[in-house]
RNA sequence: CGGGGCGUGGCGCAGUCUGGUAGCGCGCCUGCUUUGGGAGCAGGAAGCCGAAGGUUCGAAUCCUUUCGCCCCGACCA
């Protein structure tokens, strides 16, 4: 939609009769693209830089997020037996030119440093976009017999891609992320640890950011530069289109070649490791905001927000505002001793709270909570201190809570973590519901084009002949991609059928959508 | 990087065509009154009009260049 459709889009979109235009997000159904960065701006989780192109300030409401995206997935990491450790932001040119796919595919979108201290440097370094390269010349180092294998690392870093077009968090410039690195003694190990991490990505969207995404394969031409096989998740947003939301690669042995990585077997014959590769990133931020968030703005699983509750106390005058404030502080004392950690997990998840004592009306403090994504809203007045009840209102209604619930204090107290939890897991079911809503098997060109047709996209099973070529025009003529060949159990069962574009024969279905 | 749109107090915009030295709503600050779904009144602060050149007595306005953001496309987490 043009510039002037969305100032029109807003001007006649303001709720409650308009008279908050300026306060107003961008509905999903008149212009999703705006609807986007207006959760993400009032929900205050970061603002385009400006003044460097193409990067975002996450902003502390949205760096909190990552945190627990960081501090969740970190525990896993180390669950799985990887530990951390962190390479050079720079790499020599020389390293990124040396596996041959990978200075083709990342080649476009390198920045590059070429002087220093006011000098040329003899040569360049390039900004990582991933460090594949400078982590292969460390393993070739560090790595001499089978006995130093599997070597399991993990980094934390901020990576670098020049891209043509940014949008906050799902693409970026410079962005934050995780890159597991691993290197083994055989492909079976290899392929094993590319799929033992898929599935730490997979079972993270689901259990933490209560998205759910389908597992598979990356066709030929979607895979990783540099990689043999690379798999993924795939996250369905509000808009019908796929993102992308974790890979996993089977390197095989290409940067092994490459960087000379060679280990002494058993037998005493020198081999090329087996590498693999797999990362996250604050891309999973934006996935979150188009997987739950509505009209109102942001919404959050539980598990991921950095605010679970917030306590509104309601007064008329200064002897009641003592009074419900006594009670909003014991509730609000109470509620942060209610311990919400995962099972296992490596950290103390304790309920944070906010009790908002602004001079505003509640109304609009209502509001504000909402566009911020707080799971729990709380209020309190004298009506509730007389009945000893307190009202509380979840951010999303679900089947089985909806609007005002009016519930005796200790009741709530008593109840708190469980409804919480209950809402992270409504949450996954609402998902899943307009996952599957939205999912459809298609077997005719003619379906196809419809159900792909303007700027339209579902979950579209098809089958596909398997070559590039046909992947390429239909690509060319819908923009609608192979997002991966599933895994068994995340797709229909394979069985045979004809391609969907050329009437080739096919083995199984795919999934097919536009992209983000 | 191509096509289109747009840059004016924090946000949303008017003013630009027809040059005369900047305005509105919201927000913000102070005070009083308010407070169960976006409060009211009064007073106040805040903008070298994205930036740099140029034309002119005079530029937000005209011309050139440049930077950035948004949408669409090609490339990609």
């Amino acid at each position: 939609m043009s510039q002037q459709g969305n100032k029109q889009a807003k001007k006649s979109g303001g709720k409650k009769g308009g008279k908050q235009r300026e306060l107003a997000i961008a509905k999903r159904s008149e212009d999703y693209p705006q609807w986007y960065q207006d959760v993400v701006r009032f929900g205050e989780l970061a603002e385009p830089a400006k003044v460097v192109k193409g990067c975002m300030v996450i902003k502390p409401h949205g760096y909190a997020v990552w945190e627990k995206i960081q501090r969740d997935l970190d525990g896993r990491f180390k669950d799985t037996g990887h530990r951390n450790a962190y390479f050079p932001l720079l790499v020599p040119m020389s390293f990124i030119t040396k596996e041959a796919e990978h200075v083709e595919g990342f080649a476009p979108e390198l920045a590059v440093v070429t002087q220093a201290g006011g000098v040329e440097l003899e040569e360049p370094y390039a900004i990582r976009p991933t460090s594949e390269t400078i982590i292969g010349h460390f393993f070739a180092k560090w790595i001499d017999s089978h006995r130093d294998l599997p070597l399991l690392i993990n980094q934390w870093a901020n990576v670098m891609r020049w891209e043509l077009r940014t949008r906050m968090f799902l693409r970026t410039t410079e962005f934050l992320w995780q890159e597991g690195h691993t290197a083994h003694a055989s492909h079976d190990e290899a392929e094993a640890e590319v799929l033992r991490m898929l599935n730490v990505y997979g079972d993270f969207a689901e259990q933490v950011l209560a998205m759910p995404v389908i597992r598979g394969t990356k066709t030929a031409t979607e895979r990783f530069a540099g990689a043999v096989d690379t798999k993924c998740i795939e996250a369905f947003m509000q808009d019908g289109k796929a993102l992308q939301a974790g890979t996993s690669h089977d390197l095989g042995q290409n940067f092994g070649r490459a960087f000379d990585v060679k280990f002494q077997a058993e037998s005493g014959e020198l081999e090329y490791v087996w590498q693999t590769s797999w990362g996250v990133s604050t891309r999973l931020v934006g996935g979150v905001v188009m997987t739950h968030s509505d009209d109102e703005g942001l919404v959050l699983p539980p598990r991921v927000a950095p605010i679970h509750a917030a306590i509104i106390p309601i007064f008329r005058n200064d002897e009641q505002k003592a009074e419900v404030m006594v009670a909003a502080e014991r509730i609000k004392a109470a509620l942060s001793e209610i311990d919400i950690s995962p099972p296992r997990a490596r950290y103390r998840d304790f309920l944070e709270v906010a009790l908002d004592d602004r001079d505003m009306r509640p109304g609009a403090k209502f509001y504000d909570w909402e566009r911020r994504g707080v799971p729990m809203r709380i209020e309190i007045g004298p009506k509730d201190l007389e009945k000893g009840q307190v009202c509380l209102k979840m951010r999303v209604d679900t089947e089985a809570v909806s609007g005002k619930q009016f519930l005796p204090e200790a009741e709530f107290l008593a109840s708190a973590r469980q409804r919480l939890l209950d809402y992270q897991d409504a949450l996954l079911a609402l998902a899943r519901a307009r996952m599957a809503a939205n999912t459809v098997t298609l077997d005719t060109w003619e379906e196809f084009e419809q159900t792909f047709a303007g700027d339209s996209s579902k979950f579209a099973w098809c089958h596909w002949d398997g070559t590039a070529e046909t992947e390429a025009a239909i690509k060319d003529k819908t923009k609608v991609t192979i997002r991966c060949v599933p895994l068994p159990g995340y797709g229909p069962a394979p069985e045979p059928g004809v391609c969907i574009y050329s009437g080739k024969p096919s083995a199984q279905r795919v999934l097919m959508a536009k992209a983000y």
